[in-house]
DNA sequence: CAAATCTTTCAATAGGCGTTGAAATCTTTT
DNA sequence: AAAAGATTTCAACGCCTATTGAAAGATTTG
């Protein structure tokens, strides 16, 4: 429970920074990332100046542990950066954070990292579907199984163009920040 | 472990099947839903024929339990239907059950009941906390803690303006199927 | 209306995952 | 180089949620 730097009583806005945070944090969770990550973010975005882990402990009210886990992982993102203490008070030996503030780059960045992934391995594992029906397509079997095949390869068919085509989507929405759904419009209406 | 209907082996079919139900199960996982609901969902859209719950229960290895429960959240979600047994064939009289095909109709569906949803609840706590500062802006305390302020509510600003900017987005998305992330493109580029 | 079949409900279980907290490691200061 | 300070690591914990399985509830058939 985020409490003013200097003394007790969280100060209204210590409360709204709070709020900020929590929000963030389960903007973040929705998104699948972990909710200390949002909080952690807010409170760097939230403050004028850089922040030591340990005020982001107080603030966030997380563990020491899971600040130190949770900046890394911000790191990696490229959400959050680390920045040199200001030579002219070199009083304190900590770490220093800030929050980065581009948000196109960070959405971009998740589209091409994470679900882009996640769409190329589904489109993979539907491949690897396929060729086992295309395999199966050699051992002539009686006729009702030949058309059960027949109709099961058509709908994994289908699928895999609408794997594709996500993947194509998506990987245009994340380098010209357009995204047209226009190909899903029709798509499966027709008998098979 | 999708058995062939009639007995022992698994097909080739059955195993493709058991496949592309996996990897379905974990695009909706990522999506956040329950993966049994991609399992279920594949199996259906797979079969040239209604499925009863006990066939499915067959094929994806899920209880009976689940599979209706599972049936249930698909059919509210508009994802699969019911079907009338033909009255050709009175035999049986059990529930059947078809997988919907209009993807376009799904996904519009999530980002407008889901995605939304939970940008309006984000941007509601954002106002609410704006609130709270502009209730502090009244009370006057020294000058270091005022700069602060005004620092902390002109980033929530810039977070509210974000907020309804995806709002709109998401809301056009649903609507046009069109999306233009322009919105974020320049976005936090200046100084605070 | 009783019997058989099918479906739903729900308390209990299992498994995954985020967080903790203290020990270990690394860094700076004197 | 020793001490103090700061950070990272990681096994253990607790929460949350998807799934189970059996019992209760419907529905259809004889």
């Amino acid at each position: 429970m985020a409490q003013s730097a200097q003394q007790h009583t969280p100060s209204p806005v210590d409360l709204a920074i709070d709020q900020v945070a929590h929000a963030i944090g389960e903007v973040m969770e929705f998104w699948s990332f972990k909710p200390s990550m949002g909080r952690v973010w807010a409170v760097l975005y939230l403050s004028r100046a850089p922040l030591s882990a340990e005020e982001i402990c107080c603030r966030t009210g997380l563990s020491s542990g899971s600040v130190s886990m949770t900046l890394n992982e911000l790191r990696l993102w490229g959400v959050v950066g680390r920045v040199q203490p200001p030579p002219g008070s070199p009083g304190r030996r900590r770490k220093l954070y800030v929050a980065e503030t581009d948000v196109w780059a960070m959405v971009t960045r998740v589209f091409r990292e994470r679900e882009l992934k996640q769409v190329r391995r589904t489109v993979q594992a539907l491949e690897s579907a396929r060729a086992l029906l295309a395999q199966a397509e050699a051992e002539h079997t009686d006729p009702d199984a030949q058309e059960r095949l027949e109709f099961v390869t058509a709908r994994v068919q289908r699928l895999l163009e609408l794997g594709r085509s996500g993947e194509r989507m998506l990987a245009r929405l994340a380098d010209t920040g357009e995204l047209s759904l226009g190909a899903l419009r029709g798509w499966m209406g027709r008998k098979r």
